[in-house]
DNA sequence: GAGATTTTCGACTGATGGGTCTAATTCACA
DNA sequence: TGTGAATTAGACCCATCAGTCGAAAATCTC
């Protein structure tokens, strides 16, 4: 009873540390920032810190666990949809468009700070990314195979630049700008699945 | 006449240490490099590296001016180019793509360590990224009122898109491909500029 | 309100890294 | 082969930082 309730507190202010931490990670980069400036930020001293989190690899770890997480439970809904190749892909283009907008800061470290991983880590994401990438190059196959659409491009070039486009947008999207993160991700998914409709 | 030679000498020795130092800082990120990582990548001693370079900072700050020379001129060439807009969209394209692709990891530097710099040379970056897309949009601009093609979203939208796909090669292309740059290029700036092709 | 538990933190440690100093070594040229 | 400049580097300095320790506050429980 008692230490549930402990539980709970202690996980709530573990989350804070970790917004925190993503939000400095985010601004001067993970190697860049100390303990101390995430401890300041929260307006505790370092050593409090360590109260909540073990390590300062252990925050990098659990924010790139996070984002992992997010990009299985995204392949699996993914691949069980059940619909045309070409409404499937837009709808998942705008779903990460808005996923990534929605996540700004997270995104920028999970995408920028791959090479401070623990190798283990790093191994899990590859594949993880891979998973996903994997999905979509099936979906695009789908819509080939049952002549819903043609490519001009390998599937992997066609993958790659879709996620260039909606990965990159981490770097300039705008929230007090006046299109929200699910209107800028259909109109993007209108732009890159153009070259489907018309040979 | 000595002095020349000297001169010559040195310079080309520097452009081996922004070499090494390009390789590492990209591998392992600016800040998780040490100038001894340099060194050793040179077979030098760390001391030696002070006789071509004044600090640390300076490199990254080379690194940067060299990318934004590039940016300039390649603006310059797309402002004066004397074709359709469309034609000249495709030309930038596929340039950018292939100059991204021959140079992924001082692009990987460029584009993941702007937190670094000092606020000097950050304005800089800014105003040449501005200039180098203030002179995209125009050209967009110009082919919608000559009546070239529509957008279905903002000229601000169309050209993020393009350029967050063009960029993100400098993670996920590979030089011992089949293709090279300058095709991948082309291949890319057909997917996306098909949404202007066909409303 | 005593006693246990949780939370906080000041002070410390050991390691790393940017940059300097001084002196040895190498090189170009006469 | 001698001389002065160019090149190299070992040892050192100082700041920063991840992580620890012990103890003091604050909080909770009954």
């Amino acid at each position: 009873m008692v230490d549930q309730r402990v539980a709970l507190r202690q996980e709530a202010r573990r989350r804070e540390v970790m917004a925190a931490a993503v939000a400095v990670f985010s601004e001067r980069g993970y190697r860049a920032t100390s303990m101390s400036d995430i401890a300041e930020r929260l307006g505790m001293g370092k050593a409090s810190l360590y109260h909540y989190v073990t390590s300062k690899e252990e925050i990098l770890v659990d924010l790139y666990e996070e984002v992992l997480r997010e990009n299985v439970i995204a392949a699996r809904r993914i691949a069980s949809a059940e619909q045309t190749a070409l409404d499937a892909l837009a709808e998942l283009i705008a779903d990460r468009v808005a996923y990534t907008c929605r996540n700004r800061e997270l995104l920028r470290v999970f995408f920028e700070e791959e090479a401070e991983l623990p190798a283990r880590q790093q191994s899990r994401l590859i594949s993880v990314r891979h998973e996903y990438e994997q999905t979509l190059l099936e979906m695009v196959a789908r819509g080939e195979a049952a002549g819903e659409f043609q490519l001009t491009t390998t599937p992997q070039i066609f993958v790659n630049t879709v996620l260039g486009a909606a990965n990159w947008t981490y770097k300039w999207f705008q929230p007090r700008g006046p299109l929200s993160p699910e209107e800028l991700g259909s109109q993007m998914a209108a732009i890159l699945l153009a070259t489907l409709r018309n040979p």
